[in-house]
DNA sequence: TAATTCTTTGAAAGCGCTTTCACAATTGAG
DNA sequence: CTCAATTGTGAAAGCGCTTTCAAAGAATTA
């Protein structure tokens, strides 16, 4: 009884993959069972008797019926999305972050749906507005200037996945990155190498990530029983410019460095662009460190030391956390512990040229 | 399973912007109408009078309505979603690209839905499958592997735009950059600093694009009288190492050359690199002009000489030209003319440090 | 004033799916 | 050999919105 294949008067198989509106009630039909049933084989509601479930099956293949995620969504079921809030999509870092939540998504059969915050709190709250509004399972933010009241108040409603920030609440999953331990190692690597008069460029004061680095800095200075210069940490707002501008403050005010620490690479491009503008040397007359490990750090000329901020993984992590709260499981990921990653903008204070 | 407990009955309007599930029968009732004249309202439907009019949109304001996506979509009208083939959310000039899409969709009330294709026909094909089951509005393709059979075929369906490619069909409008011209241009500088032996690193042969910088390449050397050496030519992929290991090559070789022109930035700085590991320097020894503008090619040391490719413009006019498309109009716009983008690391021939 | 068009508006029928709810058809127990 | 406790399944009621369709008024014409 397998041979009555409603295949609709219309639908063209000749053409192959002719885009056929084909609905599950249609997929009923042509497997002789009712709806109901079909619904519940495609969710695994309930048991179905292997008989059916072979039909249904049969017939989902034979008229290659796909699931319409409106029509799923707005009968209160999944929508199978999940939303991400970027700060922006065209980041070198979050990027890669993007990249990896949409691999790890995939596989679990849900797409992501981006929206870029733009380091704005309230554009970010737009954001959170329209992913709700489009029904999405989930929401995961990356980092973001959102209180955490406020990722708190939204995971009650929906599992929220945050990146950058270390806290708990029911239905909310933070991944945070040892942000401090990054500032630290990578002082500690400079100071390893001979350097006492290390230069500081900061991040945006308003990530929390930056302040982390600081200390981190701060921190290894101490333990090196090296006095802490206030004149030697610049600000900056971890984009190339501020970066450039900071050395170039840095110069002008005369102070005597050996080594600069940026709080990301984006920063250390600048840096050591401005660097190259007064014809100071990396690493023959300046080391550089800077922060991230972006895929361009490895192509910078000279490739830029680093601390690997895994993005990817991050990415990854996030989306499958969210995965894991979506199923009612509590997640335990832990993002990678900070890595030094010494590459050739820095060297051995005063060490000849190789 | 039922994680559905939200905000229940009481809809605390106190802390400002808790999400309420509000219905545009809400809105109905609370304004005296029928919901069918409330959708009017929001779809500008029908002509209602001023003072229904007025009425439900206090009642809107009110009651904070946003109207349910999904339930639009179903109910047979648009999703206000555009599908975005690209194909790796992480490049530096896709990523670009996204984000002029997504500031042009924004204002118009559309979202994007990013899907990667990486570079692959049959992953391509099954991101427009999830775009279509997603019910998107449109779709816009960047560049992709998919024949122009295929795009035309969706076409029918779905208003289209696809960029990196010339073609006419109904419903699809295509978005070209001039590459050929972009690779005159860039040969030509070369040229005029005089340069005669200046080695091309191609861009991946399965990019149409690729081989249109490479006819731009030649034609300006043919312009210059100066003899074609395919020895001179070395292939590379479009990514960094590529542009790495093609200087390496070309070096092995001992082919004699003054000039580099890679296909696109991301070369020109694996290129870079792999001079500066010969001891070569840019611009010194060796010129080096890459392809893109990328917005690291600025902080690239030396900065680099290349092809402006405006790519937020491109997704702009993308995005645009959907709206366009699906307002029924017919779209017109243009990609911005090629523009050479001289920095530091091309220079005269022979001429001394500065 | 009566007959005839427009307008404005509401009722109701879906869009494609999930999900009670209730009804058989099987069992198991007493 | 009953009576209850399972199953497996279908009918039907929505989810929140758009969109005919037709009715009721308003405006126009004769």
């Amino acid at each position: 009884m397998k041979n009555k294949i409603v295949a609709a008067s219309g639908v063209k198989a000749a053409s192959g993959r002719s885009y056929a509106p084909v609905t599950l009630d249609m997929v009923a039909a042509a497997a002789g069972v009712s709806p109901s049933t079909v619904s519940r084989i495609l969710n695994g509601t309930a048991v179905v008797s292997a008989l059916k479930k072979k039909a249904v099956d049969d017939a989902i293949a034979e008229l290659g019926f796909v699931p319409n995620p409106m029509a799923r969504g707005l009968a209160g079921g999944r929508t199978l999305s999940i939303g991400v809030v970027t700060q922006a999509i065209d980041s070198p870092f979050y990027g890669v972050a993007l990249s990896g939540i949409e691999d790890a998504l995939d596989p679990a059969g849900y797409s992501p749906l981006f929206v870029s915050g733009q380091w704005n709190a309230a554009a970010e709250s737009r954001c959170i507005e329209v992913l709700r509004s489009r029904r999405v399972d989930g929401i995961i933010v990356l980092t973001g200037r959102l209180s955490d009241q406020a990722l708190k108040t939204c995971a009650k409603a929906l599992p929220v996945v945050v990146t950058g920030r270390s806290l708990k609440a029911p239905g909310l999953f933070a991944l945070n990155f040892d942000n401090f331990t990054g500032g630290l190692l990578a002082t500690q690597h400079l100071i390893t190498l001979g350097h006492r008069r290390i230069a500081f460029i900061t991040g945006d004061p308003a990530h929390p990530d930056a302040n982390d680095r600081l200390r981190g800095y701060r921190t290894a200075l101490e333990q090196a029983d090296i006095p802490f210069e206030a004149a030697l940490v610049v600000p900056g707002e971890y984009h190339e410019v501020s970066g450039q501008q900071a050395v170039d403050r840095l110069l002008a005010s005369h102070q005597q460095f050996t080594a600069i620490f940026a709080a990301n690479d984006q920063m250390a491009f600048g840096a050591a662009l401005a660097l190259h503008r007064h014809s100071l040397r990396v690493p023959e007359d300046i080391s550089l460190v800077g922060f991230d490990d972006l895929p361009s750090a490895l192509y910078a000329i000279p490739p830029l030391s680093t601390i690997h901020h895994p993005a990817y993984e991050l990415g990854q992590l996030a989306a499958r956390a969210m995965l894991q709260l979506i199923a009612g499981e509590k997640p335990t990921a832990e993002v990678p512990a900070p890595r030094l990653v010494a590459r050739q903008s820095s060297r051995r204070l005063g060490s000849a040229a190789p």
